[in-house]
DNA sequence: CACAATGATTGCTG
DNA sequence: CAGCAATCATTGTG
């Protein structure tokens, strides 16, 4: 902390109080205010008047404070002070310049930033929000926060967020306390000791400087433990999130009359998606990893999912029948079940409801709105003929009940339509048309 | 406890 | 970025 300036002088060797000494005493007969001053007399005594002076300053630090005091007086009042004084402030000011050109100008520190911004962004850092914090807001958005079953985990998080926040205050509060007391206290040191060694107060200011870089060191050190913990605790708090929980049945029914009903599509457009999400009481994205996981099972063992096909399609042409029966004509785009052109379909008819859907198929290219309804509705009746037997026999189980547009490479998309096997005169385009929703 | 079912995640692709 | 495929991890069941 204390700069000895005798023993800086870039010009010197390390050490070689000699020389800065002998140099000390040519300049001082160098300097042009110093020379008035100078006492007549031989070399050698001045030599001896200044090495005693230095040697006095040098050893003012190790002694007690009263002596210390009556020394710096003897000093203050001794004749050759404002020589050596400026002389001194010279040097000083070279050595300080070499030094503040090595160390000026540091970039703020990256991590120290990135440390920052997490803190803030998780709400350790920044003003307190009122009621929860937005990382824990975040955080519920994030998990799709429904339900009351979640909340008894984020309170916890909220709870343990705040602890954390609460910590790193008291602690951010304690070392700036600590930060400014030590400050202040070498600030005083310094201004006295500027009376009898040369201080600037740019030398002060970097002083000041250091200490705030030592105390914001560790400043950061806080800063990382409490991301450190922040981080344990959301990785708790996901790994919670990862512990499933099966979905409900409802949500599994609502999620498969969708799915078997646009067998031909499976691919719920956004809205759709948005709105099975808010009917299941899950989040967007379940919908979309349940169906992620549903077509691609399915795809994989069409076989073990032909009776809950059947079972939906049945189901949902039920539905449908029933709905047209009471003459309601309004088609919810993501409600494909409502199917408003399949009225006058004969369920207890399994002949006629083939020919029907072979008329419906016919018509589907037509195009528009209505073709997607009919597709839809016509993905739901091919199971139900096919449980009814509606097909001749001669057809095999696996053709029946194959959705439409799976190929062998895997994937709807692509697939050609199997309309020799079902839909004869199914068009291009009747396939996709649900996505138009 | 083994096994199947199932929701979530990851890596890759177009 | 959506979707696929593989995989992980948990839950449900016999």
């Amino acid at each position: 902390m204390t700069e000895c300036l005798f023993r800086a002088p870039p010009c010197c060797p390390v050490g070689s109080e000699l020389h800065c000494h002998s140099q000390l005493f040519i300049r001082l007969h160098m300097h042009p205010r110093s020379i008035t001053v100078l006492p007549p007399g031989p070399v050698t005594s001045l030599y001896q008047d200044i090495g005693d002076i230095l040697q006095q300053i040098m050893t003012i630090t190790d002694q007690s404070l009263d002596e210390a005091q009556a020394r710096k007086h003897a000093l203050n009042c001794h004749r050759m002070k404002p020589a050596l004084f400026n002389v001194l402030c010279e040097i000083k000011e070279k050595t300080v310049l070499s030094i503040r050109g090595a160390q000026e100008e540091e970039p703020p520190d990256p991590q120290l930033m990135r440390l920052d911004n997490m803190l803030l962004a998780e709400g350790v850092a920044g003003p307190e929000k009122g009621g929860g914090s937005a990382a824990a807001a975040a955080a519920a958005a994030a998990t799709g926060g429904i339900g009351a079953d979640n909340s008894a985990e984020h309170s916890d998080y909220r709870a343990k967020l705040s602890q954390i926040r609460q910590i790193y205050h008291t602690e951010l509060e304690k070392y700036e306390q600590a930060c400014n007391e030590f400050t202040t206290h070498v600030m005083n040191l310094l201004r006295e000791q500027s009376r009898t060694r040369p201080i600037s107060p740019k030398e002060i200011e970097r002083m000041v400087g250091i200490i705030h870089r030592k105390f914001s060191s560790i400043q950061m050190q806080l800063k990382q433990s409490t991301c450190e913990a922040v981080m344990i605790l959301r990785s708790r708090f996901l790994d919670a999130r990862r512990k499933r929980r099966n979905f409900n049945k409802q949500a599994t029914e609502i999620l498969n009359e969708y799915f078997y009903s646009h067998l031909s599509n499976p691919y719920p457009s956004e809205e759709a998606k948005e709105e099975l999400a808010k009917k299941c009481g899950i989040t967007v994205s379940q919908v979309s990893n349940w169906f992620g996981n549903k077509r691609i099972r399915y795809k994989k063992n069409i076989s073990k999912f032909q009776e809950e096909a059947n079972m939906y399609a049945a189901r949902t042409a039920v539905n449908a029948t029933s709905v047209s029966a009471h003459g309601s004509q309004a088609n919810s785009p993501s409600t494909p079940n409502s199917a408003g052109s399949a009225g006058s379909f004969n369920m207890s008819n399994s002949g006629d409801l083939f020919m029907s859907v072979q008329s419906l198929n016919g018509d589907s290219y037509q195009g528009g709105q209505v073709g997607a309804n009919i597709q839809s509705q016509v993905d739901t009746l091919r199971h139900v003929i096919s449980q009814t037997g509606g097909y001749s026999d001669s057809l095999a189980a696996s053709q029946m009940y194959s959705p439409q547009g799976i190929n062998t490479n895997g994937g709807w998309q692509d697939a050609p339509t199997p309309s020799s096997v079902t839909s004869p005169t199914e068009g291009p385009g009747s396939v996709h048309s649900d996505t138009s929703n």
